[in-house]
DNA sequence: ACGGCTTTGGTGACTAGATCACCGACAGGT
DNA sequence: ACCTGTCGGTGATCTAGTCACCAAAGCCGT
């Protein structure tokens, strides 16, 4: 089976060789929602590619505290992953599905034959490669220059669902900012005091993106 | 010309075809120390491989705060400029000679061709993307998690020359560090009350490596 | 329905680090 | 000697992270 293949449209344009070439090395697997892909120090010998569902990348520290340094959505690929183990540098992160995620296998030799033959197949991994690395400069941006006010207020307006609810926990927007539960709460009171926000247990409905959005600047 | 190749550990296994390739499609390129290698924006079309000297990639922040990202030394390439553009994603950083740099450019259908035919050229450039990504992380660990006296007392250890000496200003430690010029002042002040180092305008000296050693930890 | 347990969120006190607004001291050039 | 730019020092203030706790809300078993 390689239906899969249409899925991705950066695939599409592969000859009818290599495409049988990548189904013949791609497995189809599935995890359900808040399953650890890779865990720290694992090492896997695959290339894994999402079609349906997102992974969440983060990382832990000594002391404890998370942060998430991206995801991975459809139509996208874990190569980092692949190439921290390639490097022989210990994979320092954790990949957990954040929904049902179906994705392919694509064994190492696989990956090799592709990026040998196929001009398309490494303009997908490299293309992969370097929008990963911008996310991760934006990472670095972020935490070392930015307000965690106006980082809390991009996240809350990127997660919102069309009504403007997250159900999420404090903890959790904590680990996306890689700060402290404490200090997301006292944010998220200063937010409803001003009228931007109102919370419950396990939510935030918000009540003003406007002005969170301006904030998020 | 191709004497250079053999300077490079992980291209010696090359065949002799490829090695001829290699030689074709590079041209061997000198700087001088301090020279803007990228600047914000610019759109290189070869992929550099340094022979000799270090280059210092750096990212400014939009307030002018900037932090060091990592450094490419000889026998490293600078894939990730490369693969920033291949995505078509803003290279939001800057990278600039440390000392004087020998470096050879190879043109872009060079890479490809390489790519394609080298397993052993493949290996290196993914390695290289590992070991990038991996700094990448401790950055973000760092900054995210890290204590800035445990962060600066690490730098001086491994910038200090054989007679503990090193010759940078305290702004410039900021800038490695992604911090501010009076907190590093502040700093290297209680080290120096501590009797771990002493200072003079434009020079740091160490004069008890065992501590700091025992802080950065 | 009750009592315990876990998860979630709230709070005050404190520390670390960043920012702002200065100032003085030094080095190099003319 | 004087000017100028670079370098480093300082206090006040603000933001963020840490620590130690507590209380309320859901969860589960009996």
């Amino acid at each position: 089976m390689s239906g899969w293949i249409d899925r991705i449209e950066a695939l599409c344009a592969l000859t009818a060789e290599d495409r049988a070439l990548l189904a013949r090395h791609g497995q189809i697997i599935e995890a359900p929602a808040g399953h650890a892909v890779f865990g720290y120090g694992m090492t896997p010998e695959n290339m894994l590619l999402v079609l349906s569902g997102t992974v969440r990348v983060q990382h832990m520290s000594d002391t404890g505290r998370e942060i998430v340094l991206y995801r991975i959505e459809a139509g996208q690929s874990c190569v980092l992953t692949t190439a921290c183990l390639l490097a022989d540098e210990a994979y320092a992160a954790e990949a957990i599905t954040e929904t049902k995620v179906e994705a392919v296998a694509i064994s190492g030799a696989g990956v090799d034959a592709l990026l040998t033959r196929s001009a398309v197949f490494r303009r997908f991994v490299f293309g992969g490669y370097g929008r990963r690395v911008a996310d991760l400069f934006r990472v670095i941006d972020e935490v070392a220059f930015g307000r965690i006010d106006a980082r809390l207020a991009a996240r809350l307006i990127t997660f919102a669902d069309a009504d403007g609810v997250i159900r999420t926990t404090h903890q959790d927007l904590a680990t996306e900012l890689g700060s402290a539960r404490e200090v997301v709460s006292r944010q998220l009171q200063e937010f409803q005091r001003r009228g931007w926000i109102s919370m419950s247990r396990g939510s935030v409905r918000l009540t003003d993106r406007a002005a969170l959005s301006d904030l998020s600047d």
